[in-house]
DNA sequence: AGTAAATGTTACCGGCGGGTAACAGGATTT
DNA sequence: AAATCCTGTTACCCGCCGGTAACATTTACT
């Protein structure tokens, strides 16, 4: 395995137990079996190694998309309940780049760092799909419902944080399910 | 004002545009308009700065509740949409405590952390505040709406800081009216 | 074989950040 | 006025971290 993709593979690993600043370039290098003087032959800085890094969760994060559209061919409201399985659940097997992508928007403070626009690009298309996927799914209100379930999938992510494995983060499926129900009447909410 | 004071305040600004780590104490002592002395001589160390600094938030956040309860007395609906709107508005008037509280959690990646007790303890309390004056509202399955407004507004801090001030965080009313709306309905969600 | 490219090794630099020592000045109490 | 407490100032230590130089070593290509 090259050594660029080792870096990259030990950085992310890295990145998601510690935290971006709270782990330096050399403990980098030797989780990738390699040394610093390689890490700085194929990325020009700690910040491009990040940005790329974020680039590789991001195209990651589209590959989840795609695995679910293969899995659940036409069948956009089993794509989104599906996603909602896989990151709200506990146990393996649960996608945790969109929960690396969050940590990255707030530990990363600096608005001009290299890595932001791939987060905030990530977090849109994201967003994009989401909605296209409700709309597909016949659902009512689709940007509605889509940033609903948006919403509430990152704070899921970051209950996780605070409230661990065990807090309301662990329920989504649960918490999601009536609110796509509400969606597949024909009728609107009536007003209190 | 005492010093531990305008440090403490200092501290808060300073960790809040800039990050815990993004910030040292030198920093906050000179933003404090004293100096790292001084500092040292109100707080062991920087740990336990953070750790105060986290439970003065925490001691915010139950406070906000308080007003709200105090401006709505005796109706708990209303209270639950003030703070709704408190949080999910733009402009200024916004309580970003609770924004800040989320920052900590991920920010502090050492468990061991002893602002990571407060985090905890400040989420959860939150939490249960909700839950009571769900239930205090006669709102049907107080448990499961208060989760779903608390995922929403985590979420919805989330995406304050991936997506900026006009990101979906910021229709949080929009998104959170028609929960609460359908949870005043007596009959439960038809099944699909 | 021989050459070029990539990798490994060591040592180093400069800066910064957390934390402390020692002393000097100001305020308060009695 | 004396003693005490709190504050301000300066200087310093140590360790870590991002980043680089120089050279040795291996790998790969032809």
């Amino acid at each position: 395995m090259p050594p660029r993709q080792r870096i990259l593979e030990a950085a992310r690993a890295l990145f998601f137990r510690h935290g971006i600043q709270g782990v330096g370039v050399e403990a980098i290098a030797e989780a990738a079996s390699t040394n610093k003087m390689t890490l700085y032959r194929h990325f020009e800085s700690k910040e491009l190694l990040v940005a790329e890094y974020l680039r590789a969760l991001a195209a990651e994060n589209v590959r989840v998309w795609d695995d679910l559209e293969a899995a659940h061919p036409g069948d956009p409201l089993e794509q989104i309940k599906a996603w909602l399985h896989s990151v709200g659940g506990h146990g393996e097997g649960i996608d945790h780049s969109g929960c690396a992508m969050m940590n990255a928007a707030i530990q990363i403070a600096d608005p001009e760092h290299p890595g932001r626009k791939a987060v905030e690009g990530a977090q849109r298309t994201h967003r994009e799909r989401l909605i296209g996927l409700c709309r597909e799914a016949g659902l009512r209100d689709p940007e509605l419902l889509a940033d609903q379930l948006f919403l509430l999938v990152e704070g899921s992510r970051a209950a996780y944080r605070s409230a661990g494995p065990d807090g309301p983060g662990s329920s989504l499926c649960r918490l999601a399910g009536p609110l796509i129900a509400a969606h597949q009447q024909a009728a609107p909410v009536p007003a209190a």
